[in-house]
DNA sequence: CCGAATCCGGCTCGATACTG
DNA sequence: CAGTATCGAGCCGGATTCGG
């Protein structure tokens, strides 16, 4: 246990000990969106071998991050209220990587989880308490949300539900979200497609979701 | 490339791409306190391996994170603008972190940099702003801070300097600021040992640095 | 089918030695 | 002082297998 330590005693090193272990944080950023199964958490992160999901389940619960709870006969993964503590942390270190986000290669995926914690990192709760309560039903590539925001408060979903606009769209929402493209430029070229409702709109998201690039 | 890549376009994913290695995070919070020198940085990180502070650095440099400068017949490493952007990532996650220290084992080490970062992460400005600007030593175990606070900013520098208060505490420090340990039994039981000025400012220190179990 | 456990190759990490 | 070189241990990644 002292081999692979840090050896300080600090803040940063005692959460590095904890959570910094290569796939963590991304299952916290999934449970953050709610409690999940084993095999949901492995679907929203295509990419981890199923025995270092199931080795970090583990750690993070001796962690005390996350709790192992038996639903109607499956088991889901929770977070503690200590584990919950970790949502500015998420949202602080997504902030500072969405920055960084160039052009999406082929093999990345967006998830349904990852997108909702993007969504959740962008809301200006202040903006949109100025603004009238707007639902928006998303689609990106295969997985549609449905985004609710009313006054400084924000909802995401799946599934469908009634919305005032409706839009597909790509990765390229990015370059609305920093600032890089214009509403009306998305919808004239393509990258974001209206299906239902007025395109003016878009304007109302791209200024509730909004970060800095 | 993309074999230990996480494979998912989103903001955090692309973070821990960048900051998330191991080691990455620890040298951005030494660099937080300033610039540094590969002796420094290695100094403050006293269980980290030579080769993997030089591929961290070059990784980092690579990431736009870090920047190798040049300074007077030396090099030192100083934080890029977009790597100072962590600040706020790094002190959230160590008030996290913070929370879940227990005793220090016999190993673990409290640098001048991971103590000057976990006091920022504990510092209250709001409160700071409404008590008098007021100087502390404090004494370390080997360490010696002066701690400046000055309405709502604080500086921490090493060497000393005037202060109002200097004293000589340990570790258990911790157990004053999560308000565990009232400051003046900190004193009556020898946790605390003030050196110099009216003990009564332990008072206004632990309610200026206060973070809450 | 879900939730893992097992096995194995490769690569990262950790420790130490060494060099300009 | 500022790294580079080398090497063993062990973590990670991929595939397969197993139990309920």
């Amino acid at each position: 246990m002292a081999a692979r330590d840090y050896g300080q005693y600090s803040g940063i090193s005692q959460a590095l000990e904890l959570i910094g272990e290569r796939w963590a944080l991304l299952i916290v950023r999934d449970l953050l969106v709610g409690p999940r199964r084993y095999g949901e958490l492995a679907a929203g992160l295509p990419r981890i071998p199923s025995n270092i999901l199931a080795t970090r389940l583990k750690e993070l619960q001796a962690a005390g991050v996350l709790r192992r709870v038996p639903r109607s006969r499956v088991i889901v993964y929770e977070l503690t209220p200590y584990g919950r503590e970790l949502e500015p942390v998420v949202l602080a270190l997504g902030a500072w990587g969405f920055k960084a986000l160039g052009e999406p290669r082929d093999e990345q995926v967006i998830t349904r989880e990852s997108l909702t914690i993007d969504l959740r990192t962008a809301f200006r709760p202040q903006v949109a308490a100025a603004l009238p309560a707007t639902a928006y039903r998303a689609r990106l590539g295969a997985t549609e949300l449905l985004i609710r925001v009313d006054g400084p408060a924000l909802d995401v979903a799946s599934g469908d539900g009634p919305a005032d606009l409706a839009f597909a769209t790509g990765p390229d929402l990015r370059r609305v979200i920093t600032g890089e493209l214009a509403p009306d430029r998305a919808i004239a070229t393509g990258v974001v497609e209206v299906l239902h409702g007025p395109g003016g709109l878009l304007d109302r998201f791209a200024s509730t979701f909004h970060l800095a690039a």
